[in-house]
DNA sequence: AGTGCGACCTGATCGC
DNA sequence: TGCGATCAGGTCGCAC
């Protein structure tokens, strides 16, 4: 479900409304979701209890909660999760599966139908355990992503792009909507090889890889289904796709209809007259 | 190295 | 109205 811009989105709106609380009591529905370094549920919560969050960080598509201990809580969304600011007694909605219960009358609740989610509870030495964590390739929107860099990616590689983007380990952070959006803005062929691509082309691919997650985060993300943020609140970004969700609608450049095909197992949304293949 | 597939889950939607 | 097939924004591990 969420990608960079929907983690981020989440993060900006909790992060004002955490920080330098405590969590008083700390509730765990469904104790398969607690991962590394242990699955048990009762130690999960025991550590936990009396925590208070001192941070907020956003790495990829995962969050980390700094707090007033050793430990840091590092929770994925995966496809359907959510972090949402409750009241405590407001109703318990199914698939809620872990709940932080804060000094303030309000929740932390974790809620996710499709249980994907990743919950980590890890010593802050021990970061490196998480290894889609430590793996991740560089933050697109970081100074550290550089053209050279992307460059430096793409060299001597066979892949097709679509894939390559939504690989975590190249650029952390792309999902299936921000790529396809990505590969329309230029003009580019989902299973075009990353080998094809012009120096011109690459430094374009690096502009609208920028472009369209800091439009995303602007918007304050995607919500077609599930997505809303930390607030409940939806994103408006879905109002600016150009090709992810339009297969059988007119191409907003060409008017040609949007296609949807199959690139390594994940569905893409493209024009075929505006992204055609080879260069 | 690249690709393709199944696995993990529930729920919405589509075609018959 | 019902039922099965298919699809969903993510990632991992395995086989070829």
């Amino acid at each position: 479900m969420p990608e960079l811009p929907e983690v981020e989105t989440i993060k900006r709106s909790l992060t004002p409304i955490l920080v330098n609380r405590k969590m008083e009591e700390v509730t765990v529905n469904l104790p398969k979701l607690i991962k590394i370094p242990f699955s048990d549920a009762k130690t999960f919560e025991h550590i936990l209890t009396g925590s208070t969050i001192k941070d907020i960080k956003r790495r990829g598509k995962y969050l980390l909660f700094h707090l007033d201990s050793d430990w840091i809580l590092v929770i994925h969304l995966r496809m359907t999760g959510r972090l949402l600011y409750l009241k405590t007694d407001e109703k318990i909605e199914k698939h809620t599966h872990l709940i932080f219960t804060l000094d303030n009358d309000y929740d932390l609740r974790f809620h996710d139908v499709r249980q994907f989610g990743l919950i980590y509870l890890v010593h802050k030495d021990k970061l490196s355990d998480i290894k889609g964590l430590t793996l991740l390739g560089p933050e697109p929107l970081g100074l550290d992503f550089s053209l050279e860099c992307l460059k430096n990616a793409i060299k001597n590689k066979k892949q097709k792009i679509k894939p390559f983007l939504l690989d975590q380990h190249r650029i952390a952070g792309i999902g299936n909507i921000y790529a396809d959006e990505i590969l329309f803005q230029i003009g580019v062929h989902p299973e075009e090889s990353i080998g094809n691509l012009s120096e011109a082309k690459i430094e374009e691919l690096w502009f609208a890889i920028k472009d369209r997650l800091t439009k995303g985060i602007e918007f304050r993300g995607t919500s077609i289904k599930d997505y809303v943020d930390g607030l409940g609140k939806s994103g408006m970004f879905q109002n600016e796709l150009r090709v992810y969700g339009k297969s059988g609608e007119p191409c907003p450049n060409c008017g040609h209809l949007i296609e949807r095909i199959k690139v390594g197992g994940r569905s893409s949304n493209l024009c075929p007259m505006c992204q055609k293949k080879r260069e």
